[in-house]
DNA sequence: TGGTTAATTGAACGGTGTTCATTATCGATT
DNA sequence: AATCGATAATGAACACCGTTCAATTAACCA
């Protein structure tokens, strides 16, 4: 069979991330396969093959789908009303971090396959990927320098890192479930400890603890 | 063929788990399977499967050795010297902090398996392997007890992992070089950041930071 | 020594991602 | 309207994968 014209090539990547991203509502890419997805929209593995260019590379696709909605929920959770006045940076900053731990906890598998997922050696992640992680540090960064105006640009892109880095590795400690605490935690309450903590002990400016802090 | 007495049980645990080791210094395991093992220590897939009950099983033995190494070095980096005091709280905590990245970076295939690997749904983490964890958390509690003496114990045990959690994702990112800074932040500076912001505001006692820093 | 036990195996099974020659259709040209 | 070249799509083939299991045989014990 050749050159059916049941789908534009942009309607075919549709179907495949829209097909994945529902399975991922239900379970692990683990079990997920090139030939169950190929089946599942009517195509052959080879046709999804030269579509892609490899199986790393739809898998690529479907994640690029997930960040833009991580994305939009964690620059939704800094408006609560569209006449209010925007949020105080900590708040902000504490709503963005709480959104991003809820959509790794309402989203696990998703979530899980974009940190999960690697590119053969040689394939470069492409730009496109690269610019919406660029947008999600941008909005941390807009926060903190609400916060300490005075910090460096250099001090910022570091300090945005360091955070979300925290709230990340709560996060997928929180989802892979390795977190083995005794006690039942609120991860949310962990998110609250790092960010206030964290936050305060930066705005207080740098007191070095080698010598502070001495109680 | 059968019953060879070549090796007892335990030593094709060890062969195994050695080798598996080795090939982790230079590779991930993305590559790795069961057939390449067994023919590498000179048995079938099968005796393997027999004996450590599924290649999940195998691979969670290689990550209990990986751990070992983690929590000595871990340990280890808070005792410069036989002789000397012990180590002030903070600093001892920075050397464990810095102790786990340089780990992660140092083996970054054998760290990356320890989070990545995931059991059948149905087979539950041995016992063993908890508590191998445990003790890593004990660590880090015995050292923020010494900072604040009177944090509670339900304290203290969800700032340890709020702070583990933190330098975890710090070394996560940098492991998977998924921190797509334009600047070249060196790791070790992201986790002296943490770690200072975040022990200068724990120690500062719980000044809500809704009402504080006001910049 | 003979019988029992159990460790080990290789073949088979159903899966995987990827390659590629073949084919059938489309779009344009005559 | 017929033809032709380009190309999207395919399915068979390939080399793997983890796992199962009947058959085998070495070790052990009575």
């Amino acid at each position: 069979m050749a050159r059916r014209s049941d789908h534009s090539a942009q309607q075919i990547t549709e179907m495949t991330v829209a097909w994945v991203q529902d399975y991922l509502k239900g379970q692990s890419h683990q079990q997920l396969s090139l030939r169950q997805i190929a089946k599942a929209i009517g195509y052959s593995p080879g046709t999804l093959i030269n579509h892609f260019g490899s199986y790393a590379m739809l898998l690529l696709h479907v994640n690029a789908h997930t960040l833009d909605a991580l994305s939009d929920t964690m620059a939704g959770s800094t408006v609560v009303g569209s006449t209010m006045a925007p949020l105080p940076p900590q708040q902000a900053l504490l709503a963005m971090a709480k959104a991003y731990l809820n959509f790794a906890q309402n989203q696990p598998y998703a979530w899980r396959l974009v940190f999960e997922h690697r590119l053969a050696a040689e394939e470069a992640i492409p730009e496109w990927q690269l610019h919406r992680i660029d947008q999600m540090f941008a909005q941390l960064k807009a926060q903190l320098i609400r916060l300490n105006p005075s910090a460096s640009e250099d001090g910022l892109e570091q300090t945005a890192r360091v955070l979300w880095a925290g709230v990340h590795g709560i996060s997928v400690l929180a989802v892979e479930d390795k977190l083995f605490s005794p006690i039942d935690i609120s991860k949310e309450h962990m998110v609250e400890n790092l960010m206030t903590h964290f936050l305060s002990g930066w705005c207080n400016g740098e007191t070095s603890f080698t010598q502070g802090a001495t109680l």
